[in-house]
DNA sequence: TTGTAAGCGTTATCAG
DNA sequence: CTGATAACGCTTACAA
């Protein structure tokens, strides 16, 4: 049985309303009374039931986070700058992992808005907000991170890749190449599509028509990365974008295998969700997004939207950047993240 | 404002033990009520409070897990498959990631044992169990999973890489090798302590005393593994042994950074903790731990415990298996998880 | 300076 | 078959 407040108050010999006031600082209590309950707390082994704690005062001090892919070190990284930026004002932070399946997504937003955190960050795996709407009670805090839901209208943080693929893909055709392989990430995801804009508006811009056996679809992981880049060196193809980091190995996995050389037989360029020595090794260009930033901002609109739910929300927009090879930022760490 | 199992009640024309046995399913109630029931709950997008339920009825469905690096595969791989097996038996997790930071598991610690879970997973960052004893309520179903605070009593599961690593080492040993260099993962931790004593025990054995010059300390990060490598190659050592995978990701970015060559100018061994391609791809000799094994056992045996809080704990104790080149279990996946 | 008691949103035990 | 009501462990007026 665990210990409680009664407990406490009769072994210290005092009332609970006085336990509760020496656990939080609420009320002044005397040197001798004080040292009393402190005892007592201390030989009781006791901690407050925050769950009961919650239900009567309406707060948990804990954020939920939702995320896609723990095993995916970009997601790995919001969450721990999410943290760090959390515990910075006194928060917790408890973390439910989907794996891009809508079924865990679900019972994930069902647990965590259930009376268990004051509100909620959740990277989404749904394409429209329609079908999550259910789960989120009508005014509970959230933010959307990373990926927008079609119809979302409230607080969101994400960033934009649109220009940065664009200018990657024309840097491509300038080089001459006609013919560029492209590999999606999971189609449902607005970044997925955002970034496929990009890539076919400066194929638009350069005159050149679509070709839809050059566009790979992959599912985000680095298997897919593998498959579909072996796909598009059958094509022929000799230069290449990849939509994201861990399909990116996949990918360079593959020519590692086949024995073509990045940056002579193929021209790679791919999203840089993190740090990973292999775009500091070889001659790939990257399209850097700002995780560890978009985590921050994300971090601190939840802890707005707990204190003034009222307020509309808004979205905030970053924007990735592009980098030919060698200048990829935070060089200094030129170690793998794996 | 959320809205409760009162304002249900009013809307469906019913009382709130009516509405509360209808979800519940737990009496009989007409087709007609019942019916009443489910409308309200549609209309007003209803859910209860489980922090209100769990209040009453002190069942929350729901295991805490404490994991020390996220963003290291072995452990989302664990993380992974623990959901899986409490998803089988109607139970939800939650993660907190301390990142090896014993303030962090600490706050995790009293967050997860202090009325929102039924139990705990915990893959400790402590050396003594007496540091963290406090944190856990007596009785509270908790087993600890990878790693064994010293003096700790209860469930456990855990794997043994003693004698894995041990013929790891009597196999590089048996090949001429007298100068073999050891990377170290975290010290405080019993597995790191168990990986040393199976290579020291394999160099006794072959009557060659320790050099303490060839023993590196890393800190389980990759950045260390490359860090570690560097000095032992400038030791002139000529084969080693990494006692975690992130490290030796590090370490063999190093060797490719210098040109050394894996199996010719340099022998590499080193634990395997998760599918990664490099082993596949290079004569690298690996002490695989069977990770998701020890991780179903712990969800089943956390479930057992919350079913069962009194019964005695005890220790599972898996077993880590030696594999030269080539010999990989597993070889079906050849893509990098990363 | 301290204690009593109401109430947070549920479930469960009674009656009816 | 259904409805009041006590109780879960805590915080917080309100009293003393």
């Amino acid at each position: 049985m665990k210990t409680k407040i009664t407990d406490v108050a009769k072994q210290a010999g005092v009332s609970i309303a006085t336990v509760s006031h020496v656990i939080n600082g609420t009320r002044h209590v005397t040197d001798a009374t004080r040292k009393k309950v402190e005892d007592a707390i201390h030989i009781l082994d006791y901690s407050p039931d925050i769950s009961a704690r919650g239900l009567k005062t309406g707060k948990k001090n804990l954020v939920g986070l939702i995320t896609p892919d723990l095993g995916n070190r970009f997601f790995s990284l919001i969450l721990e700058e999410i943290e760090d930026e959390l515990s910075l004002h006194g928060y917790n932070a408890v973390v439910v992992n989907t794996r891009e399946n809508c079924n865990r997504e679900v019972s994930g937003l069902k647990l965590l808005t259930s009376g268990i955190t004051d509100g909620i960050i959740i990277a989404s795996s749904f394409q429209n907000y329609r079908d999550i709407a259910t789960y989120i009670p009508k005014g509970f805090p959230s933010v959307h991170i990373d990926r927008l839901p079609r119809g979302y209208q409230g607080d969101s943080v994400r960033v934009s890749s649109f220009s940065a693929v664009k200018e990657a893909t024309a840097d491509l055709l300038r080089e001459g190449h006609i013919r560029i392989g492209y590999i999606a990430s999971l189609a449902r995801l607005s970044s997925t599509e955002e970034r496929l804009q990009g890539y076919e508006c400066a194929l638009k811009e350069a005159g050149l028509s679509l070709d839809p056996a050059l566009i790979k679809q992959g599912d985000s992981h680095s298997r897919s990365g593998y498959l579909c880049m072996q796909q598009l060196v059958e094509e022929g193809v000799r230069a290449v974008f990849i939509s994201n980091s861990l399909m990116a190995s996949g990918a360079l996995t593959y020519l590692d295998n086949c024995g073509m050389r990045i940056g002579q037989d193929i021209q790679v360029a791919s999203m840089r969700d993190y740090e990973w020595h292999r775009f500091q090794r070889e001659s790939i260009r990257t399209v850097e997004q700002p995780g560890r930033e978009m985590a921050r901002l994300a971090a601190r609109r939840i802890l707005e939207r707990i204190e003034r739910p009222d307020e509309a929300g808004s979205e905030i927009l970053l924007q990735a950047t592009y980098h030919k090879e060698g200048e990829h930022s935070g060089t200094d760490n030129v170690f793998p993240v794996f």
